[in-house]
DNA sequence: ATTGACGTTGACGTTAACGTCAATTATCAT
DNA sequence: ATGATAATTGACGTTAACGTCAACGTCAAT
């Protein structure tokens, strides 16, 4: 026998939940309750979790998602939209309708974000304005 | 005496809990639990609440944050940078420092928002052309 | 005087999203 | 073989933001 080093193949290409944590500044706790939500479906190399680039790229969107301010169910139903899910014209149907509600919400959203940074950016100007006029000049 | 009716002189802009719930979509125990976290301090006429227009402007602002997803006591620290709070120059300089640094998690958050727009909006198009495809001409 | 409709204050319940143990198991270097 | 190190699975604790329910006050209309 000529591999390796038994059933380790080709793909390096691997990552412990420890390694995920400390990579997005998170915790295992956290990553194995995204799990448990069913937003993460890693592999196992015996009892181990093993995350693969996909499962990276997944928890990459899901902290996105909760950046955004997104429940974690909320998360779901986006990655839901992603992976081969081409079910039956009543399924596109209701995929694109949710995808629309959501839409609508994110736009109404970005209107509030930049109602508030339009606000906060004046503040900033009015109160550097105010601390250079009380400056004594030196 | 020639007063119209006592005590009630001119102010007609006064709003009651149920009125301001029913406006705003929420149920007057959010309104009172906000009043409880300080976010708003309505007046009393006895032991009833009685709201101003300034205080429904607060209520505005207080479910904008929230639709951006602050906190409550995030939105508490932003409204404070609203009333006569020009203190001193220390102050100042913790203000907006605060203020900035919530300007840059409000840009994150934008850009947050504008990908998965993108994203979605990507997602919609593509489901239409395919069911648009595998439509039946009649 | 009574009946609603609305308002008030507790006080406890609930959900989401983890934190924080504790008890085990596996791995790896020494 | 032996700690030290990292991982696992429960199980219970915690915080935020209200919901819900009970018990009571009040005021206008009948």
């Amino acid at each position: 026998m000529s591999g390796p080093k038994e059933a380790q193949q080709a793909a390096e290409l691997t990552y412990t939940i420890s390694e995920l944590a400390a990579e997005f500044g998170i915790t295992a706790r956290a990553i194995r309750f995204y799990e448990d939500q069913d937003l993460l479906q890693p592999e196992r190399d015996g009892i181990k979790r093993v995350y693969l680039r996909r499962d990276r790229g997944r928890l990459k969107l899901i902290l996105r998602g909760k950046r955004v301010g997104f429940s974690l169910s909320d998360i779901g139903e986006m990655l839901a939209l992603y992976d081969p899910n081409n079910e039956s014209r009543e399924q596109l149907k209701l995929t694109l309708g949710k995808s629309r509600d959501r839409l609508a919400i994110l736009r109404r959203q970005r209107q509030d974000i930049d109602e508030v940074i339009a606000e906060l950016e004046d503040g900033c100007r009015q109160i550097s304005d105010l601390m250079e006029t009380q400056t004594e000049t030196s």
